[in-house]
RNA sequence: CGGGGCGUGGCGCAGCUUGGUAGCGCGGGUGCUUUGGGAGCACUAGGUCGCAGGUUCGAAUCCUGUCGCCCCGACCA
């Protein structure tokens, strides 16, 4: 390809919208074209990087024996009701775009596609006989985020890998799942990125075991969380530690203790020399379920702990085997609203009467009280009195005489010990989600009734995996995480060219006779060239060059009439002086490995 | 959804406080010079100042509404 024919815009200001550095390189260097908030056009510098990903995806699956092929996007309500996805993903902080057609039927525009292949394979697949079987495509999913941002990072439209596997058991499930994990690492290693896999929730997908594919970067959305020898990785969501021995607080008398305008942990600790970790922090949530109904909950967690909200979120919907749509903290508003103005915030005890409840006009009447493992384990405790300007100091549970659920809501951090090797601490880092892998189970399979016959002649639900790559995003954070000053430094294997030949001075037909030549072998070598033709000074097709980030330069140049070029690598900064044969030849080993 | 900020040629911005109907840099076009790290000079094209109302003799500027974009948050009582 000639740079002359190639569309290339390139902007030296850095545009008003872009904010992380990835996003400003590639509106920049001309790779993306806003079309409105979260929506792109991929250019075709960009569309290159994109095909060759897709290629080293394509590549890998196919000798994991998966299937290709292409799901439809508009889907009929009727699937996501019976997989009881329907509500959650279109109402509130619902991501499912939808639409009435012009028989008023209910459609939505594909954020996955869980529901659909359930249907198809079900449709198709009859006996144990014919499974395994893993079934992935390529293409573009749409999610009406909240806030998209980091250009396609978190965008409305972007294109993503999404593979889904039916099993006759168990256990095969979990063979193919850690052979795609493998797979995934194959893919990301040969994509030149740094990642990490670690455990993940599986948030409003569902299923068992989940991991996600992170690749490291300071402005990524996600904290994970490594133990320092590398064995344990999680997202925060999931992460699971030891908690930090506290101070604990001596076996005394119980007795109430006057703390007036004393409503923090912070003040608490203040004002009476108690330390976090005596106290039992008390919040109280409202959870929004799916069956319509509002259930006050109220947590317990000691008071140097932080409650996470994903862990609770999920630890209510198997309480109450409901899918929890929106859990947030109780505001004064909503006190107002129900006509409970009398709950005493900032003293709140485990112990917190459901009679307060009796007159709220749409919540459940009765708390659901759940205790982190760090409170309940407490001997000796302070805590909220329940009254205005009182706390409880030396209780324990027994004297509460209150039902508590237990479990472990509380957010591991960076510091805690780890659960495999307690001499060991976490360390939190950032990471951008490139992939994810889930064990569901037959969740999708029993909702949506999709059975095969088994080796004893009965009818059972599949056993499903799935597992998710996003392509657009991957390629974004390849820039993140490969650029410096003067632009982005692609890994060779997504490059969107391998090599770009500057011809300094487009008048000198010396350079330009040589130009042209290795141009010519080094496609006939099927090097993947792009030949700087255009009729600029050298100085402009430098800086063009080091900011769409080609991984090798050839500069015909000054010693052109000798016969030589200048072959220099983006990436190490080496320059050497070279002549067309040796040029073409280095090249082409260079590249040789991946081309069979 | 809450808070903050911004909408002025393709891009980055000034002008707005104190109304008098647009300007700078980059980019585009033409010509000459230049030619190894975003060249110089000259000429030139391109904007109903997001949109709709209102105030005024007169609005980019003041007021109201609306749309769009960006950032932060939606976490501890």
């Amino acid at each position: 390809m000639r740079v002359s024919r190639l569309m290339l815009s390139t902007l030296r200001d850095v545009p008003a919208e872009a904010d992380i550095i990835s996003h400003q390189l590639l509106l920049r260097g001309g790779f993306i074209k806003r079309l409105t908030g979260g929506i792109y056009a991929y250019m075709p510098l960009l569309w290159k990087v994109l095909k060759k990903i897709t290629l080293i995806v394509e590549e890998e699956l196919s000798n994991k024996g998966c299937l290709q092929t292409l799901l439809p996007q508009l889907q009929p309500s009727e699937i996501w009701e019976k997989s009881g996805r329907w509500k959650p993903y279109t109402e509130g902080e619902g991501i499912m775009f939808s639409l009435k057609d012009r028989q008023g039927k209910e459609l939505g525009l594909g954020p996955t596609h869980e529901e659909v292949i359930t249907q198809i394979i079900s449709q198709t697949i009859h006996s144990y006989k014919q499974l395994p079987i893993n079934i992935f495509q390529i293409q573009t999913k749409f999610r009406d985020e909240i806030r998209p941002r980091f250009g396609l990072m978190r965008s409305r439209e972007f294109i993503m890998k999404d593979a889904y596997s039916f099993h006759a058991n168990e256990s095969d499930l979990q063979s193919t799942y850690s052979d795609m994990r493998n797979a995934y690492q194959n893919i990301f290693t040969k994509c030149g990125l740094d990642f990490v896999c670690v455990d993940a929730d599986s948030g409003a997908i569902g299923g068992a075991a989940s991991q996600e594919f992170m690749v490291t970067a300071k402005s990524g959305e996600d904290l994970i969380l490594i133990s320092s020898d590398g064995i344990y990785g999680a997202n925060q969501e999931k992460a699971i530690s030891i908690i930090p021995e506290g101070k604990s607080l001596e076996k005394n008398k119980p007795s109430i203790l006057k703390t007036t305008d004393q409503k923090t942990i912070e003040e608490l600790c203040s004002n009476n020399n108690f330390h976090p970790n005596q106290i039992i922090k008390v919040l109280a949530y409202i959870a929004t379920c799916d069956d319509n109904k509002k259930y006050p909950i109220i947590v317990s967690i000691r008071g140097d702990q932080e409650v996470n909200e994903t862990k609770l979120s999920n630890q209510i919907s198997q309480i109450l085997k409901q899918i929890v749509l929106d859990i947030r903290p109780i505001s004064n508003e909503d006190v107002q609203e129900q006509g409970i103005d009398n709950i005493p915030f900032g003293y709140l005890g485990p112990d917190l009467s459901d009679d307060l409840l009796s007159k709220a006009k749409v919540w459940e009447k009765k708390f659901l009280r759940i205790a982190d493992i760090s409170a309940k384990d407490l001997k000796s405790f302070i805590c909220g009195n329940n009254t205005k300007d009182e706390h409880k100091i030396f209780f324990n549970w027994s004297l509460l005489n209150t039902e508590q659920l237990t479990s472990d809501i509380r957010n591991a951090k960076a510091g805690d010990r780890c659960i495999h090797d307690k001499t060991q601490k976490l360390k939190e880092c950032r990471g951008i989600e490139i992939g994810h892998i889930f064990q569901l189970g037959t969740k999708y399979s029993k909702s949506l009734n999709a059975t095969f016959t088994n080796d004893k002649g009965l009818e059972e639900p599949f056993w499903m995996g799935c597992y998710g790559i996003g392509i657009s995003r991957l390629a974004q954070a390849a820039v993140e995480q490969n650029h410096d000053d003067s632009g982005i430094i692609w890994p060779v294997s997504i490059a969107p060219f391998e090599v770009i030949i500057i011809i300094a001075n487009m008048k000198n037909s010396e350079q330009k006779k040589l130009a042209e030549k290795i141009y010519q072998k080094l496609m006939e070598n099927r090097v993947d060239v792009l030949l700087d033709d255009r009729d600029e000074r050298a100085g402009l097709k430098f800086k063009d060059s080091d900011l769409i980030g080609i991984p090798w330069r050839i500069v015909a140049g000054r010693e052109a009439n000798s016969g030589l070029v200048e072959l220099h690598n983006r990436k190490t900064k080496i320059t050497e002086s070279l002549d067309l044969e040796s040029v073409v030849k280095k090249l082409s080993e260079e590249f040789k490995t991946k081309k069979l």
